[in-house]
DNA sequence: AAACGAATATGACTTTCGTCATAACCGATC
DNA sequence: GATCGGTTATGACGAAAGTCATATTCGTTT
């Protein structure tokens, strides 16, 4: 994806040296970023958010008057097209995991170097997300608990359908575009349509639409 | 952490030339890397797993006889000590958390550059994670699912769309197409597209099967 | 071995979708 | 009563979806 405009980025930081070091450092790493004035607490991260309207916010975790998770639940239901972005200095698993929840969509260490964080704003601005590694490691492990033991990791293969067929339905129902899925399974986008065409006259359905709505529904 | 010896890794990869470029550039990479003989397929890799215990295991996802995921089962409830990377070309919900749920340490797809393999095999060796940028959105979503709604992480699918908005949204829902949502509506085609791209923004979808699941799962 | 059907794969072509610029209308605010 | 923000409305145009004819591969049947 390229943006023509460029990306703009809060920093809710206390520490005035952090906050004003990370600013500085992100706008020499790269000109596509516009630095907004820094938020010296999360009451003020919630008031810039609403001012400034960024596209990512840069977020510490313990901050005076509103912790960085509080802010980042209010900011979220109020602007949910804005990226969060963690950056804090500790890992337990409650703060990670009640940032994850509260919608943040990257969780960096301070130790992470400045690029990796340049990367990951782009990544975010991108739908994509990053982790640290300690980070991600703790995340893998609750999700696991939390799926709990796999009995049968096969899927219901719907009645009529082919193998292949069944494949690219699935990829319909999460909302993929046909040049997506030809990506994701090695084939032409126009094999693609032709399996789409099929698996519409199959169903008894006139678009991709109504058939995502008829997979999901039964 | 420094190890003294070197890290024995494996590479399960069903095409050779992937699984011998990979190899040839790891031990190009860093001297403190030990190849051991490539798998071919799943039922390859769990021999050799069990033949040279290795202390991490490039894993693909399609491979004959045994898939990846069958295979990572099996090796890590043999030998639990083994740092499984998934490294495949494939990224879909289903692949990625049965990966996981399998013991997977990592997730990497094979765009992923070598320095980055390299540097995933380095994590997971000292208990962290690595998942490519895609690779962690998806996961946090799921993440996000399971823990459940912590406060209402509400998506202003149905709130924040005007009267007119939510009407269209209702005759998308039952797969109209434009055309027939214009006749019903007495309203131009045009004005119809018009009103769908509002919605589509609104909502944070790309098109309109990816609403019309949106607004039926949430 | 030849014939056959089902599954898989592809591209040319038409239709539908989605974006963008633009404008009329209306209630609220100054 | 002029201005402003939001809703409603429209069409031109490039992008994506869907149709159709066609080809290959592979297991099965004759």
């Amino acid at each position: 994806m390229s943006r023509t405009e460029k990306v703009r980025v809060l920093i809710a930081e206390d520490q005035a040296l952090i906050r004003e070091g990370i600013a500085t450092l992100l706008s020499q790493q790269n000109d596509d970023f516009e630095m907004l004035p820094g938020a010296a607490d999360g009451e003020q991260a919630i008031e810039f958010a609403r001012r400034y309207r960024p596209d990512v916010i840069l977020m510490d975790l313990q901050m005076p008057r509103v912790d960085g998770i509080a802010a980042t639940q209010r900011i979220l239901r109020e602007l949910p097209q804005t990226h969060v972005v963690v950056l804090t200095t500790f890992e337990t698993n409650d703060l990670i995991f009640e940032a994850v929840s509260a919608g943040a969509k990257a969780y960096l260490l301070k130790d992470a170097r400045i690029d990796e964080i340049a990367a990951t704003i782009r990544a975010v601005i991108n739908g994509q997300s990053g982790l640290s590694p300690s980070v991600a490691a703790r995340i893998l492990d609750e999700f696991k608990r939390l799926r709990g033991p796999r009995v049968s990791a096969k899927l219901p293969v719907r009645d009529g359908l082919t193998a292949r067929e069944n494949e690219i339905l699935t990829l319909i129902v999460e909302g993929k575009s046909n040049t997506e899925i030809g990506e994701r399974l090695h084939l032409a986008e126009g094999t693609v349509k032709n399996y789409v065409s099929t698996i519409l006259e199959k169903c008894q359905v006139k678009n991709r639409t109504e058939l995502a709505i008829k997979a999901i529904t039964y």
